[in-house]
DNA sequence: ACTCATTGTAATAACATGATTTACAATGAG
DNA sequence: CTCATTGTAAATCATGTTATTACAATGAGT
């Protein structure tokens, strides 16, 4: 069980925007070309990036570019920016209410649940894409 | 995007052996009218934390117990037992290698994202199923 | 030894979701 | 006006999860 693909696509669009604009036009072929997916899935995805305020996209010339600073840019912020805001896990929703677990569970995993996914973006608001771009750029350095 | 299930219905399956051994048979079939699942889930799901090491099954006769105590079983161990070992994020199997981008990304945001991963086992270790057992017992107090 | 409720497991179906693909109107710089 | 491109809808395919049915194996109780 896994999160889907749309976050890390999310972040390898940015950091290609980051890293060729002013160089190539990053259109949505060019970046579909990049993570090796349907240039539509990009353009969902790039959809999502600009109504969370990170990217603005030329409709009719194409293209994309950033916003903010690569260090302005979380990981939680792009995390939010294309999954729904919902708990992490799935507590059954009609467990027996005669059953004092039953009645219970959701209120009380759920708010253990909650307090570890808070953790998670707490950690992901750590993460700036700058700081992957640069682990990109020095693993790019060390490939020679 | 959410995880399935299949923590939720093992730590509600724990719950209420904890709660009711000695006091029903804890069937498959009980288990299943608490969760409101199929017992076959039930049976699936017990077999994962037998093998484990979390619960003993008797076979036949019918009934689980748990073989630790509730204040030695955390979630981690629960999270573990039913799903598998693999990363939090599902990242592009085939970026374009001819891409900067695209050839690090896995590396790069992987290990970032490991990291996130570990801090949530870590989180669930420190969650025991004497802790959930102590708060649906709270509950149940402040429901009348 | 027999009974019978129960477990363990396989097989299948039903369902939900994610990803792919095709198609096309709308956009806007040149 | 042109044309590459975006934005979006719709249909399809693939995959994973949950539900359901079925039945052999188990083992305590009689």
């Amino acid at each position: 069980m896994q999160f889907s693909f749309r976050m890390p696509v999310a972040v390898q669009i940015l950091l290609c925007i980051a890293k060729f604009d002013g160089v190539f036009k990053t259109t949505s072929t060019f970046l579909a070309s990049s993570v090796n997916i349907n240039p539509v899935i990009i353009r969902k995805t790039l959809g999502q990036l600009k109504a969370a305020g990170l990217v603005e996209v030329a409709a009719g010339v194409g293209g994309a570019k950033l916003v903010k600073d690569p260090r302005e840019i979380t990981l939680q912020e792009i995390f939010n920016a294309v999954e729904e805001d919902e708990d992490l896990f799935h507590i059954q929703e009609n467990p027996n209410p005669k059953c004092p677990v039953g009645r219970n569970i959701q209120q009380v995993l759920g708010n253990k649940l909650s307090v570890v996914k808070n953790h998670m973006l707490d950690d992901f608001a750590k993460i700036t894409l700058a700081d992957l771009l640069n682990d990109i750029n020095t693993a790019e350095e060390s490939r020679q």
